[in-house]
DNA sequence: CCCCAAAGCATAGCAGCGCTATGTATTGTT
DNA sequence: AACAATACATAGCGCTGCTATGCTTTGGGG
């Protein structure tokens, strides 16, 4: 072995291609390259083709999602910190809509798998904590719960993401986490005062 | 104007670009008028390109949504039935999962926009019946809460047709949906029950 | 009744796509 | 210092969606 690779040849056209997306200009091999200095054959020397940058675009994607997530505040109330979990999931999405899409397009599949159970470990230890201070029952299963706290983000991310909902209905996501965690043994009152106040910054 | 269309044509490379979907055979220009006698011209004469072709193929995934959920019972008991239709909601997402993708992707757009809002209507409908029998609070926002129920459906639907999560996630919707109509004033342990009752078949 | 204009439709070709074969340049190892 | 393995540039292939160009068909007016 003689020539190595440049990690920063590929965070760039990582990083380009990111640009693009959210710019909204077609993310083509060649109009990729351009500007770069590069060629179109360094797509396959760092990725394996278009559908190795896709697979790391989703990886960056994750990336930047659990920057987000690892940013929100773990307060003395965990109801209150899931809705926040849930606010930053949906407003990460809302910033970079394309790049968002990206990630749960068709063939879903990671470098590193660890990345999307990194963002749902932030649920589950908000959910653990939640239980840990008699919330939530203990009977409560975390990874479930946190899932369906994922299915709601989601669910609204991607509706919203991809035109049916308007931006408003985001607003959604306070009833249905107050009625989930609500579920799980929180009182009715307190639970939505908590979501509410996790939901809004601040 | 002397010639005109023959929507039967239409209709074929419909039908025949839903069969290559549920196929996996990739839906090219070519390929899909390869063996139906018509030329490429065809796709342009009756959709206007492949954006128009995509186009109708939502549609015509959303009039298959319709008639499954059409196809629900309606019982005596409203609570249950709203399981039912969600049921059938996942269960036709992932009958023809490559159609359901088709319908949320990018540039969602819709010949006819009524068809969104019937899959919606059939929600509402059942979510009046159960405020009209006393299950839920008759301050339950209907189409709000039809939009929410249609959340968690859409929510479970993408993350299991695009590979998240494993299809047995699908029952993750029976304590979200009791948990969701259980904060609209139903009795908790009839609610799981109806819903139970509504998730199983018969 | 006939005829022609307007529409459907087939063919061919264009620019762009992802990808790969091939040759060259580069650089760590021996 | 020479080698070998890797990075990289160039050119070209087969495919894509699309359109320009004629030919064919056909419904409605003189």
């Amino acid at each position: 072995m003689v020539r190595t690779k440049d990690p920063a040849v590929r965070a760039k056209l990582i990083q380009r291609a990111a640009q693009m997306l959210r710019e909204r200009q077609p993310v083509t091999l060649r109009s990729l390259v351009a500007g770069t200095g590069a060629s179109t054959m360094a797509v396959y020397t760092y990725f394996g083709g278009m559908d190795g940058l896709w697979k790391a675009m989703r990886q960056e994607g994750f990336g930047r999602l659990a920057a987000r997530l690892a940013e929100v505040p773990r307060t003395e109330d965990p109801v209150r910190d899931l809705a926040a979990l849930g606010a930053a999931y949906l407003a990460n999405a809302l910033a970079e809509p394309d790049l968002y899409r990206v990630m749960f397009d068709a063939g879903f599949e990671l470098e590193d798998p660890a990345a999307a159970d990194a963002t749902l470990h932030a649920l589950v230890e908000a959910v653990e904590r939640a239980k840990g201070v008699g919330r939530f029952r203990t009977d409560v299963d975390a990874a479930g719960l946190a899932v369906q706290s994922w299915t709601i983000g989601h669910g609204l991310a991607s509706l919203v993401v991809n035109g049916p909902l308007p931006r408003q209905a985001l607003g959604n996501a306070v009833p249905m986490l107050a009625a989930l965690f609500t579920s799980c043994g929180d009182e009715a009152a307190a639970c939505r005062r908590s979501v509410e106040s996790g939901w809004t910054p601040h």
